[in-house]
Parts: C-alpha cells; sequence; structure tokens
DNA sequence: ATAAAGAATTATGAATTCATAATCCAGTCA
DNA sequence: TGACTGGATTATGAATTCATAATTCTTTAT
C-alpha cells in the first residue's frame, strides 16, 4: 500500500497564514491599520495562540509590522518600499523567463498563450478585472514553467508585497496598449524559448511598469 | 524632544528565531534531525509558546519543517534544493553588484576592498576559516553597498539555506584558486563601477562554485 | 474649560493547562 | 523468535490563564 500521502490536515496557524495573508493582499485589511487580533480569532473560531503565531510568520514577510505591547499593524506600501522591491521581482521575473524556456513542458507553455489569449480578449473589451487576473496567471504561468519551487516562492511573496499597492491598477490608456504589446513580445519569445529575451522582456515589462506608475504618481 | 526610538526590547520571539536560526545556520542542529524543543526552552529559558512561535518563522523561512503532530525537524540541504537556489541567489547578486556600483559609496567600496584584500592574504596563508569569512563579509558588503533592503533580506534567506551544507566549505585547490581569480575580477568591477561586468562576475562566480561543488560530489 | 493625574479597563506577551495524537513498551500468541 | 495488541507514557497543538504594559476614562486642580 503506496498511498502517497497520510491525510493533509494544515495545522490551524498555517490555514490562518493563509487566510490573513489573502485578507491583506486584498485590501480587506488596510495597509497602515491595526490587525483586529481578537475579532480575527472570533471570526474564525480559534484561540489567539495560533493566530498571534500566523501574524509572526505574516510579519515576517514583511505584511505586518508588530509594534512591542501594541500589536500588529497591516504595513504600509510605500514609494521608497516598492523602488526597493520592484528591482528584485524584475531579477527574479528575468530568471523565471530564462528557466521557463529551458525546462518548461509544452503544456505549460501552451497554457500560458491561453491565458494571453484571454487578455487580449479582455484588453479589447476594456474588461480590467479580468484582465488583471489573465495577467497574473501569465506571469504565475511562467514561474511554473521554470519548474524552480524556491524562486517561485521568493517571488509569490515579493508580488504579494507589490500587489497591494491598489493604485497599481491605475494604469492610462497609453500604458495599458504598451503593457498589451510587451506581452505579445513574452509570449512570441516564450513560444520560440528564446530564453534571454524573454527574460528581458519580462524585467523591462515589469520596470516599465514601474516607470508608468511614478509618472502618474509623481506627475 | 526627538530620542529617535523607544528603548528596542525585541519580544522573545524574535531573540529565539535569531538565536535558533543561528544553530541551524552554524549546524548545531544538524540537517534532518529533530528540533528538540523542550530543551531548547529550558536551555534558553523560556515557556514553549515563543519558541513554537519561532520554530514556525523559521519553517516559513525553509530552515524547519513542521510535520503535524510529530514537531519540528531541522530541513534537509538535498542536491535537488541546492540546484534551485542557487540559481535565485545568482540572479539576486547580479542585481546587488548592478545597483552597488550605482549606489555604493566610497566608504562602503573601500570596505570591500579592504576585506578582499585581507582574503587574498588567507588565500596565500592557507587559511580556510578566516578566507570563508572573509569571502562572506565580501559578498554581504557589495549587497550592503546595493543600498536595498529588500533584496538583502531574500538574498540572506537564501544564502543561509546554502551556507548549511557543509561540504560547500570542501574546496579544491584548482577551484580556490579559480575562485581568487574571479575574485580580483569581482573588485575591479566594482571598483571601475562596472555595474553590468560586476553583476555579470558575481554570477558566474556563484554557478562556478556550485558547478565545482557537482563534479566533487557525483565524480 | 482645559490640562494633569490617577484609577479602571483593555490588550498584549508569555506561561500554564488540557485534550489528543504519537510513541514506547510489556505481554500475548503464532 | 518475531510480529501483533493494548495500555502507559510522552509530545504536540491549541485553549486558557496570568502578569504587565498601554489605553481610556474620571476626577481634580488651575
Amino acid at each position: 500500500m503506496n498511498l502517497s500521502k497520510p491525510i493533509a490536515r494544515p495545522s490551524l496557524h498555517e490555514e490562518l497564514v493563509d487566510r490573513v495573508r489573502e485578507l491583506i493582499i486584498e485590501g480587506e485589511l488596510e495597509p497602515g491599520t491595526k490587525i483586529p487580533e481578537k475579532e480575527l480569532c472570533e471570526n474564525f473560531g480559534v484561540s489567539r495562540t495560533p493566530m498571534r503565531e500566523a501574524l509572526k510568520v505574516l510579519a515576517n514577510e514583511g505584511l505586518a509590522v508588530l509594534e512591542p505591547n501594541r500589536g500588529a499593524w497591516v504595513s504600509t506600501v510605500t514609494m521608497d518600499e516598492l523602488e526597493e522591491t520592484f528591482p528584485v521581482l524584475a531579477a527574479l521575473e528575468r530568471l523565471g523567463g530564462e528557466l521557463a524556456c529551458i525546462h518548461g513542458t509544452e503544456t505549460e507553455i501552451a497554457f500560458v498563450r491561453e491565458r494571453h489569449d484571454d487578455m487580449v480578449r479582455h484588453y479589447k473589451m476594456r474588461d480590467r478585472q479580468p484582465y488583471f487576473k489573465a495577467n497574473q496567471d501569465i506571469h504565475d504561468g511562467i514561474l511554473r514553467a521554470a519548474g524552480n519551487p524556491v524562486l517561485s516562492q521568493h517571488h509569490r511573496v515579493l508580488a504579494s508585497r507589490a500587489k497591494r499597492a491598489r493604485f497599481l491598477a491605475n494604469i492610462s490608456d497609453a500604458r495599458w496598449s504598451q503593457a498589451v504589446a510587451e506581452h505579445e513580445e513574452i509570449i512570441a519569445a516564450l513560444e520560440a524559448r528564446d530564453g534571454q529575451r524573454l527574460g528581458q522582456t519580462l524585467a523591462d515589462h515589469l520596470l516599465n511598469k514601474f516607470t508608468a506608475l511614478k509618472e502618474r504618481v509623481d506627475g
């Protein structure tokens, strides 16, 4: 009997880490606000112990900040922090692109192509929400195709920090069309399995996104 | 009165995260062995609550593995994992090199130069321990000069995982001299503030190190 | 009315307790 | 002998309790 794995019953704190992380990333817990420990415990029906364990983990990921004797706060997303985060994200995406061209299976690449086509359709319809979803699926898909869990994990942590900046969704028409054009090059490079070009394009894509963002905020 | 910060008394779990992390990185808690929770609590004179919080954080960093109802174990360092880790580390070092050439102060660069000269001296004396220390100071120094805390943090987590592979210190004479030669190019590129070259050299340096390691293990 | 001081309340950090799962060990039977 | 069973022991996950720090609310004095 080789029942691959025992029944996976994740411990409470693991479940809570995922749930509360989601609350923070999705903005239901707003940056800079206090994390209502007691309230969350009641909502989730758990005691303080596992919830506090989860908060320590989230603090370690940079999503929460713990102030001694004053509790946990949702960390703020400052421009300075984004200025630090984007180059690192870009470096990871570049590597992801290079590896995806080497290790990606045809199925994985086909999936990215599908989502790319979906994304273009949403762009033409100017459906922002589905567009952003497809966009994220593409980037996640490339990372998955890279087949490097360590890379994916670090990318996930950084992306979650960036994603919380709500104004990232505030995209200009010009930038939007440029982004779609960049995505055409991304999918072309991926299907050609041109790792250098894909990596370069992905990194540029992210940094362009950030530049456009800064212009919108500063100007 | 602007007393920059209140007296920083880190909470127990933060202190424990650092202490236990050090035990794991330094190999006092060996990969694959059980983490003796009770014993550690007694040694540090704390109750299980903050210790368990610390273990959750370390598990999130990948240094420990939590098995439901069976406790915490020091994670193993497999060749497969290193195969995943090194490319990511290389990507981060490349970025660090590029940024150090842009943002590094003269003082920061001078510090790296000092440690480089120290390292070469230790190499000539074949003093392994001080050599490795100087080597690490150089890489940390470049990262610091890059002036990007997000980058440093992710680099630190990955480097700690790699550092635990004790056999990394098992270096051949040929590889050792090659590594020193690579370091000459690293310091030259840094002082010339040639970011592209420094980034490339740092990435190659790390990947060469890993290749040499694999040859020693496989062959 | 406002500010300061001090008491009451609440929230936090950490220790302790408790229920349960895992492990160990002796005893039984093939 | 060696594998299985069932109870004793131990370790783990989570809830609860407790001491203390922070905050809020009153009271008092100016």
